[in-house]
DNA sequence: AATGAATGAGAATTCATTCAT
DNA sequence: AATGAATGAATTCTCATTCAT
């Protein structure tokens, strides 16, 4: 096994500026060019770092691939405990709504971030990093969906979990894309059909458990 | 520019089933590993044929990658000529359940097919490949939501085309996965919310549309 | 050492022509690309023949070189016995007036000529075919200057006929290449100082001669 | 397999002498083979240096040929500097003397430069380097016939440098290959002639100036 | 610790030649 | 005999990673 973590943290405030650059100057790559046709050198050029260094902070490519997933997670555990919090006092448009913007905002801001959370598996590398994250976020969302709808089974409200993240995701990313290549404006009507698809299914499904209990 | 079109229409039977070969060989290959990581080498061992007859067929590596996405095409044509045809008769749950299990069945024949369609762009040349791809499929669906959603603009119909193939293709990608990883029950259980996420959220817009006109 | 004779003499009249367009595609495109740059499959199909087809009458693509040098053996020969009947007959303008006239005609015509004959050398396989050529055209050049410059010793005229051969032949080479990069006026501007050249060159070995002798 | 050799070899080479050792390694090749058959990795092998610090400072093979070519630029043009100031205060044999020697001693050196020189264009990338390196050297070679030749005009001037440049490196192509092929002897007589050869011929120019004059 | 030149296994692609049809 | 698809060794070039300085 490849080892993936840091390889040490670093203390000096030059040396966790370094990584913060590494992080950022990664992530842009790898949202533009995907995990494998960014080279390890580019990223330090872009980072304005030297190579030697990435190796300093890092065993190999695939850990900066690991550190930008745990950046995401970082953030995302942030939406996703708020949200949890929100849940019990909130109707589901309101909580779904804020899900919805909390994730798109965040989305925008992290660039790449949606294309690891499809996980298209680019390689194995990617696929691995991208499933560690996924099963935390799979395990809020899950927990989300449980204020909502208490009769399901847990297994039952894992699959609507899952189903709203990959719609959500895949919406999202879409959305982002097409602003880049479309235009601003598809781009983000677009995206505005992210809280009316995910409310509509969390309501029939609401609707319907209602009817049978 | 780089050729991309195939070199060479293979005429004897059995240079149809060699490049039939070499095509499902590279298409499990990019399923699994992703483009860039897959070799030419590697498809033209997969696929029991020697890596100079790969090059009589195909210019390069990319070239392979269009003719798989060209497969798809053809397949995916195919389904939404006759969803068109049968639009107009069924009421939209008919419909959509059609929609839904006709791309279910093809993509699970079909394996790296969500990939590709989720457009996650890994690199420059499978961005191109999806991108014709998306354009062709995104212009079918608009013409059949185009018969629920009459009253929207086009640009209203495509945007929620664009939603439904998101989504959809994002549901399809996650059970597939799910059912390598954690069991055919799981991805079984993930790909019948399909139909329930999509006419959820067509049904609501069909009730908009239905309210305001 | 490889096979370098050809393998059979075509006797029908299409095999006949078919080799000549073999030799003419050949000669062609090394002319212009250089021996080693030019495919065999290229040749093939310049000359209008299948490769299975060039590969029956060739042995290999040295084999094609060594024909065409040896055609090029033919029209030097005719030329060299010509001027040999003429040598004594002569006075030297005429007789190097004659020489460079015929080999100027030559080398026109059979593009590729002089690039065999300045022995570059681009591959071993072209020096040898080169080697070949040159020993018979040195002695024939060698001969006709025997008439000249008498007194001599055989070597000393050998030296002699190969100078003028190397001055007349890279003369001419850059001549018809400048026609094609610079244009016509200068090629010719050029060729018409290789009479000149070997006229001043020869006059002098002669005055020296008839003035120790 | 157990690793038997000492650690890697401490020797550092300045990367000046290591890009020299690349460059003598390909004039050599280049030389021997021809640019087209010489391999990259034979270059490597040649200079003792792995093939990627080949590729470390050079970005293609052509590259690595137009550097050799460059080392070719500098020594002649400091030869044809030191020539063009001798040439209002010597008598035209003592110049042309002077000048012959230089070359064949730069050439004697310099393997691989005559062949660059007679631009046998033995492939499009080897052409272009030559030509290059052919138009710089006319132009220096004009500017010294220019003193011997007053009267004529720049461009028969030009040609008349073109003729004894393509006379002079053909002379000393032949004479360097004959030394490897036919003995020492045999090569030494022909360079002997390259005086000759041009001295009658600028003579006779001279002459007929002064008569037209 | 910091640097970036050095390394070489591995990837895409070519092409002379063969041989089944 | 004629054909042209098939073959795979050889070639150019890349890039993750190391290590001497």
């Amino acid at each position: 096994m490849v080892e993936t973590s840091m390889r040490r943290t670093p203390q000096r405030l030059g040396a966790k500026q370094r990584v913060e650059a590494i992080l950022d100057a990664a992530e842009t790559r790898f949202a533009e060019q995907g995990y494998e046709s960014v080279t390890t050198n580019a990223i330090a050029a872009a980072a304005h770092v030297p190579i030697g260094s990435v190796y300093q902070y890092f065993p190999n490519k695939e850990a900066i691939l690991a550190a930008v997933a745990a950046r995401y997670r970082e953030g995302l555990l942030a939406i996703y405990d708020r949200l949890h919090q929100e849940a019990a006092q909130q109707p589901i448009v309101a909580l779904v709504a804020d899900w919805v913007d909390s994730v798109v905002v965040f989305g925008s801001r992290r660039m790449g971030f949606t294309r690891i959370m499809l996980g298209a598996g680019e390689s194995p590398t990617l696929a691995a990093a991208a499933n560690a994250l996924e099963q935390e976020i799979t395990a809020h969302a899950t927990a989300l969906l449980g204020v909502l709808l208490p009769h399901l089974s847990p297994l039952e409200q894992e699959v609507r979990a899952r189903v709203c993240l990959a719609a959500l995701h895949a919406v999202l990313g879409l959305a982002l894309r097409l602003k880049g290549e479309a235009g601003e404006a598809v781009g983000w009507a677009i995206i505005e059909q992210a809280k009316p698809l995910l409310i509509a299914y969390l309501s029939a499904e609401v609707a319907r458990q209602n009817a049978s209990g």
